[in-house]
DNA sequence: AAGCAGAGTGTACGTTGTACACGGCACTAG
DNA sequence: CTAGTGCCGTGTACAACGTACACTCTGCTT
């Protein structure tokens, strides 16, 4: 499969397919791999997500896959791309709806595939689903008379925010999955850690504890979303806007 | 090292270090373990971080430090631990500035130790130093007359951002480490890449990119967290708040 | 003097991604 | 009709990982 190449991955995600090879002679294809991958993932979680495991669901062996896929960072990719293909654009608009609409359109794609948020973003190569939705999220900030780079920091920081979010989230859920043990069980088993909760040491929590906050929690993405279009609200809507340049490259 | 045994890390984390063995019989310890570790992750991520490794950077066998940790998962939460034992305490005042310093604070940890955000957090064992900090955050927003679940989400919130943008800055950090390429270097060379950035395709981010909203960037952090703070100050000074409680319990 | 407990070692196993050489099939060129 | 060519799926093999387990060696307690 073409071998080590810097652009095998940008090919794979913009380029259309190939010229199908005009005989279904194949039994497997990529979207069979990506899809088999992503339903793995989905139930168990990045960690067992092997190319043993993709093979095995499907009835092959593991290195059929390799007709298909170049490696398993391609495949990751591919499948990245796959479900922000499962999203809807962001529709023109009023921009505190748009980006509520974005941010509630990666939500649930957080919720049905929380692997993706157990994957680096880093040196990813970005796909062409990804990248049309973010233009479309661009889009409804971008008659607002912000700078270029204040365009991309609004839509940054609520892509950063519910990637926060959503992490906790997924990261329980996937507990969850992988191990079979609820959330509640697990932390009541870890019966010695609470004996070290006294008043003394940690005033606040115990108080909060014993005043029911941690009973009836607010849900964090609901609020916090609001908070933070609260404040992309003040910003937005100010006569003078604070200046704020990055200072150093990283 | 004690067997398997679900309390293993809280006793590890929160009780006082066993009696020290009154003799220094041992040329290694925990402690020394622990920051060897540590040492290697801040240099090389968390991908690198093998016990092979960090043996070999003390000099000794892999299998000497099974006599002073139980295994690879409790030796992170030690050193989960030990990064927040490094961060300052939330000192009492006006709830702003207390949780412009716990954010702040949180952020130069994650500068220093990007590997944190590598990590998963669900049912990661909470230690001492990581509780004490947390309590303080609770205490700068507990005379605000917020319900109890709302303080929780107020300092959660802030958590959340902040995580959310420090792991972007963490991997591209990271990745730069390991692989000693820049981030700019490595994007340059996925000139295949840019080809399909078209106007057609994509046409807010072609003019971001013409117009220069990527070369002068705004620090995402700095922007971010006053987004943030304000949003919160919005709820904060607000006559009646809406509530916001979860619905299901994931 | 005997023996015991704890530190560090060495070997071994199962799991991972994937390189590489191979066998079988379905076309196309002669 | 036959030989050739190239792709599909297979099987084996290897290096790196965490760690179980059975040692050896040392120095203290009886």
């Amino acid at each position: 499969m073409k071998q080590d190449d810097r652009n095998r991955s940008v090919r794979l995600l913009w380029e259309p397919d190939a010229q199908v090879t005009r005989e279904p002679k194949a039994a497997l294809s990529r979207a069979r791999v990506v899809e088999a991958a992503i339903k793995v993932a989905d139930a168990e979680g990045i960690g067992a997500l092997t190319m043993r495991r993709v093979a095995e669901t499907l009835g092959f062996t593991t290195m059929s896959l390799y007709r298909h896929v170049p490696g398993k960072s391609e495949l990751l990719d591919l499948m990245v791309d796959a479900v922000w293909g499962e999203t809807e654009h962001t529709p023109k608009g009023p921009w505190r709806a748009g980006l509520e609409f974005y941010a509630r359109q990666m939500w649930s794609m957080y919720r049905a595939h929380p692997w993706l948020l157990q994957l680096t973003n880093a040196r990813r190569m970005p796909g062409p689903n990804a990248m049309t939705r973010q233009d479309a999220a661009f889009a409804v900030v971008s008659e607002l008379g912000l700078k270029p780079e204040e365009i991309v920091a609004v839509v940054t920081t609520v892509g950063q925010f519910v990637a926060g979010v959503g992490r906790t989230m997924a990261d329980r859920v996937l507990a969850e999955r992988e191990t079979g043990v609820s959330e509640e069980d697990w932390w009541n088993d870890r019966d010695e850690l609470w004996e070290h909760f006294t008043p003394e040491r940690l005033p606040m929590m115990t108080h909060i504890w014993t005043t029911g906050g941690y009973e009836r929690p607010l849900d964090e993405f609901e609020f916090g979303l609001a908070r933070v279009l609260d404040g992309l609200e003040v910003f937005i809507s100010a006569e003078d806007r604070p200046v704020v340049r990055r200072e150093t490259c990283l």
